[in-house]
DNA sequence: TTGTAAGCGTTATCAT
DNA sequence: ATGATAACGCTTACAA
């Protein structure tokens, strides 16, 4: 089924059919001819060939996007917010999962099958050869770099949101627990809650600090060395939601009880937040509005018309006040 | 940077330097010719255009996968596994979450951009306009079809599981909860399980079979009505680990203790199941495999070498013995 | 208003 | 062993 099929059957040349079915603005077309192409078209069921419009067009309708894991729910909603936008609007989606692959290489991939632009979400974009990146459309999420345009949400806020909560409840004694990774958003966040509690005159010491992979496994892990502490803290920050629902899991398993004995804070607020008992308190950020918003910047850049609204100031934070965090038990006597 | 440029900067034709450079076994070239052209190549980052190729060779290598929604952890996974063995085969894969967009439009879209073959998952194929997957490379997870090739876990097997090790446990008063759509492997997971109770001569009366979305949400709602009943199951299975941690929410909020007064199964073993508390006793259902498989399947059938062997039995599930069943409780005197 | 024709960047068939 | 050349299915001047 192709142009010419149709054309044949409408009588008309294959030029006109393209004409009428492009919804080429400049296409001065009969209403009668163009009421049998489009009888045609019917008929025969015949859908354009991206690939040859891709061809001559130059540009695909196509967008990549590359994460380090699908199996964290914070990047599927990001891929689920843009693959939304990007579907609404007519372009396709092109998943690529640095699991097994370098994004690196991921990118040079999207970037053979022309793809018209790339949201990277979660990828070390300073790590990446500068060569895979050049002269392409580029979004990155939740990472500003000076060289590509990003959309981020308020990761410092973030941080500083859990702090001040953490405060205005009457905890001292604080920890934070984070990947060792140089991942901006993390950093930002820690920073930002470190920053929020010395202001408040409550300095973090440093075993109160745990570096540890940002997974449920890496947060269980860690809150295990934390209670092991002589004077475990009494309020919690998490670098993310995962990583709190593991040190939730670990002070289960330690008998200890949230949150009468410790404060928890997540970060992110992914679905599982609520369903976990007690509810996860936590920062929500926006992982489906940033990648809907990346998305969005990307498809206004291809149509060189970013306004600059879009990556603008960062996506607000919310804090989600829930089940995992109270005052600090009494002094024992 | 296109086949051209690499030609000129060789001192070679362009046909000489797509057979050098697609590994055309086909292709005698001189040795030394290779090096210069393999060399240009490298020194201008030359990179084909795979529009192009698809063009003329009429694939595009690349797949498509859609799923209901990609929230769903379930399917999360099984688009990771797809995803993981059409990247090392280096395939494309356009994601299409048909949220918004109906799955035949998204079926639709993903044949204009010629790809080789789709992968449908969670979709209601029955419900689908034939002339959507007329003559397309199709493979269907988990519901098995006459009409197309499909992948499959042992879902009967599955509810079979759930209801021999609540029996073993000494339950005789069992519910079950699932959707009310006909989707084949809930229907499965629901047959298997009143099939085995029944042989057991434990048959389940029409309360204790709950229809609700099988999502969280309407495992919350579900377990609420059971609870509400004059006398409560001892023991539950649910469609799926997305409604049981629904059901576990539900007996949090009542105050109902899990295990001991009240036993609960899930199904499928997604992730969040290890990290709720208690930790969900549940089938675990190869996700992740199901798409890996699948994949599979629709690469070899492009090759036309679709041995028969993947689409052949079911994939076993496996029953996972976690914290959220036990005896139940003694009878009050 | 519509048709002709020149590409888009490849692959693949043929001469040479 | 290599180079012309004809597709692939479409868009888009330019002609008619």
């Amino acid at each position: 089924m192709t142009g010419h099929d149709v054309a044949a059957h409408a009588g008309v040349s294959q030029s006109t059919v393209s004409l009428v079915l492009s919804g080429n603005p400049k296409a001065r077309i009969a209403d009668e001819t163009r009421e049998r192409v489009i009888e045609a078209a019917r008929e025969l069921g015949y859908r354009p060939n991206l690939l040859a419009r891709g061809l001559v067009q130059r540009r695909s309708f196509a967008l990549g996007i590359v994460v380090p894991e699908l199996d964290n729910p914070f990047f599927t909603e990001v891929v689920s917010g843009a693959e939304r936008v990007a579907g609404e609007a007519g372009y396709g989606v092109l998943l690529a999962d640095s699991g097994q692959i370098p994004a690196a290489e991921h990118v040079m991939r999207l970037r053979e099958r022309q793809v018209d632009g790339v949201i990277l979400a979660g990828v070390p974009v300073e790590t990446m050869p500068d060569e895979a990146l050049a002269d392409a459309n580029v979004v990155v999420v939740d990472e500003p770099t000076g060289r590509y345009p990003g959309v981020a949400s308020d990761a410092t806020g973030a941080g500083r949101k859990a702090a001040e909560h953490l405060l205005s409840l009457g905890h001292r004694s604080l920890a934070f627990m984070g990947p060792a990774d140089p991942s901006y958003t993390f950093r930002m966040r820690e920073r930002g809650f470190v920053q929020a509690l010395r202001e408040a005159g409550c300095a973090i010491t440093s075993p109160l600090l745990r570096r540890a992979p940002a997974s449920v496994a890496g947060g269980d892990r860690a809150m295990a060395a934390l209670l092991a502490l002589e004077v475990p803290p009494t309020g919690l920050f998490c670098a993310n939601d995962l990583m709190a629902l593991g040190a939730l899991k670990a002070c289960a398993a330690a008998g200890v009880r949230v949150p009468s004995e410790l404060s928890i804070v997540g970060c992110d607020d992914i679905e599982m937040a609520r369903y976990v008992t007690p509810e996860l308190t936590t920062v929500m950020v926006p992982a489906r509005g940033l990648g809907a918003r990346a998305a969005r910047l990307l498809l206004l850049t291809l149509d060189g018309r970013d306004t600059g609204a879009l990556s603008g100031k960062p996506l607000e934070v919310e804090f989600v006040s829930r089940q995992t965090t109270a005052p600090p038990p009494r002094r024992e006597p």
